[in-house]
DNA sequence: GCCAACGTTGGC
DNA sequence: GCCAACGTTGGC
């Protein structure tokens, strides 16, 4: 098993739509890089730290957990989403997702100000300047760390 | 709103 | 294939 670390923006799509929702594509990502992960390396059952970026506190809200495995994205082939991509085809679709379903929200948000001040998380890509993939892998260490801080 | 860092695009 | 210009991310 596996484990990462997804960003999402909470104005956007926080911790609580997840919970409401139970289970949800990760639609929406345009990069190539974390495209990757989600259609190369992510398996059913691996474990999701949910981060919240851009808002006023940003860091761990919760975990998740994948629940399928890679499939196409349909916000690229919809001319009305801001996702739509016009190179991607229903033969030779572009951009991949996974779907997450909730698995539990944190009492207290785990900030990024308090990731940063832990010594054993000082590798994660989280903390490194100018690291701004929205999915990141995680070590076992990290993620147990992080999941009872 | 600023800005550093990084990714992508497109001309050559 | 290089690289300048541009766009995006995301913390502060």
């Amino acid at each position: 098993m596996k484990y990462w670390l997804m960003k999402s923006e909470p104005d956007v799509f926080s911790i609580d739509h997840l919970k409401i929702k139970n289970k949800s594509g990760w639609d929406g990502v345009r990069n190539y890089q974390a495209r990757n992960f989600m259609r190369d390396e992510m398996k059913k059952g691996d474990m999701v730290l949910f981060y919240h970026s851009s808002c006023e506190e940003p860091g761990v809200a919760g975990l998740a957990r994948i629940s399928k495995e890679s499939h196409p994205d349909p916000t690229q082939f919809d001319k009305k989403s801001d996702y739509y991509d016009p190179k991607a085809t229903l033969e030779n679709p572009r951009w991949f997702m996974v779907e997450v379903e909730f698995v539990e929200k944190f009492d207290k948000l785990i900030s990024l100000a308090t990731i940063k001040s832990v010594k054993e998380l000082s590798g994660m890509p989280l903390v490194q300047k100018g690291s701004r993939l929205s999915i990141n892998p995680v070590s076992e260490k990290e993620f147990s760390l992080i999941s009872t801080l």
